[in-house]
DNA sequence: AAGGGCTTCAACCGCCGCCGC
DNA sequence: AGCGGCGGCGGTTGAAGCCCT
């Protein structure tokens, strides 16, 4: 008898892991139904879930929530809202997210992965003789020649399949390395002390996101150059901003506060957060250096 | 047809900050 | 002030499905 009890109650205590089925996503529907997002250890405490109230969380936020764009592709315009607002705040997924309504942290999360696995995959299986010349030179150049494409094929293997039916479009194209002659140096950054334009962008003909704005130095379109700039190509990819790696001083320009200038078809999905404008936005914004100081 | 490689996506883990006690 | 619980977040993993050979 007490064996008996004691098992139904390790049953209950024990901590269900894995795949949700559909009727825990009933049971956890019907929870924020009558309380409203919130008190996720209380659905385990009360024994209606073997779920940790995190479990429960992350199922609500990444499934059931409403308004979500589950099996939906990221559009063009969606890829390159990603890689403009990762340019500004980094790995900062869960803000970014706030830009692309259905969109979660995870959404965005896995898609930045996928194309840092795609591209470190390709440059590994890209060896090029020219490599071992910069490495020679001192210069930690990254290796465009490495990602010449031969043929569609070859295009398509980096850039992936739908790549030949939306060229021109998708984030992969903005990011197409056979864009760029670096040899020739497309982008020349000039700075002028004097000028109050720092950078000036020369012979531009990469496919910029069309947020950007060219007309003045902001800080993710340093960002965004520098970043085919990297010593380290995987770094393209990586956490660490371009300016610090690069050793590319960017003059920090607070572009964030001008969303709807840089970003005009960027609107953050304000229905999913509770206290937006978040007070710390601008945490992430140094005081404004004088070039005297880069 | 089958096996291997790759991509996508759901879910977990660990860390951190906040808040109440 | 210190502690513990909770929620949020970023990184990582593994299963499933897809595609290619």
């Amino acid at each position: 008898m007490m064996d008996e009890k004691r098992r139904m109650y390790d049953n209950m205590s024990e901590i269900k892991k894995g795949p949700w089925k559909e009727e825990e996503d009933k049971v956890l529907l019907s929870h924020v139904k009558k309380y409203g997002p919130r008190d996720w250890s209380s659905i385990r405490s009360k024994g209606l879930l073997r779920r940790t109230g995190k479990s429960c969380r992350l199922r609500w936020v990444n499934k059931l929530r409403p308004n979500l764009k589950t099996g939906i592709r990221f559009s063009a315009e969606e890829e390159r809202t990603i890689i403009d607002l990762q340019a500004q705040y980094g790995n900062k997924w869960a803000r970014i997210a706030t830009y692309l309504p259905g969109r979660t942290d995870n959404d965005v999360k896995n898609f930045w992965s996928s194309q840092k696995k795609r591209l470190a995959r390709i440059l590994q299986t890209t060896p090029s003789s020219s490599d071992k010349q910069v490495e020679a030179s001192g210069i930690h150049a990254p290796s465009f020649e490495a990602l010449e494409f031969n043929s569609g094929k070859q295009r398509e293997d980096v850039f992936g399949r739908d790549f030949k039916q939306q060229e021109g479009n998708r984030l992969t194209d903005l990011i197409h390395p056979t864009s760029l002659n670096f040899e020739e140096s497309l982008y020349q950054l000039e700075f002028d002390p004097n000028d109050l334009k720092p950078y000036n962008l020369l012979q531009s003909s990469i496919p910029f996101p069309p947020q950007l704005n060219l007309d003045f130095p902001s800080l993710e379109n340093q960002e965004f150059i520098s970043r085919f700039e990297v010593p380290n190509f995987f770094d393209v990819f990586g956490q660490g901003s371009a300016s610090e790696i690069g050793n590319v001083h960017l003059p920090p320009t607070p572009s964030c506060l001008e969303p709807e200038k840089s970003s005009p078809n960027v609107t953050p999905d304000i229905s999913l957060i509770d206290d937006f404008p978040p007070m710390d936005i601008f945490d992430h914004i140094d005081p404004f250096q004088s070039p005297s100081e880069w």
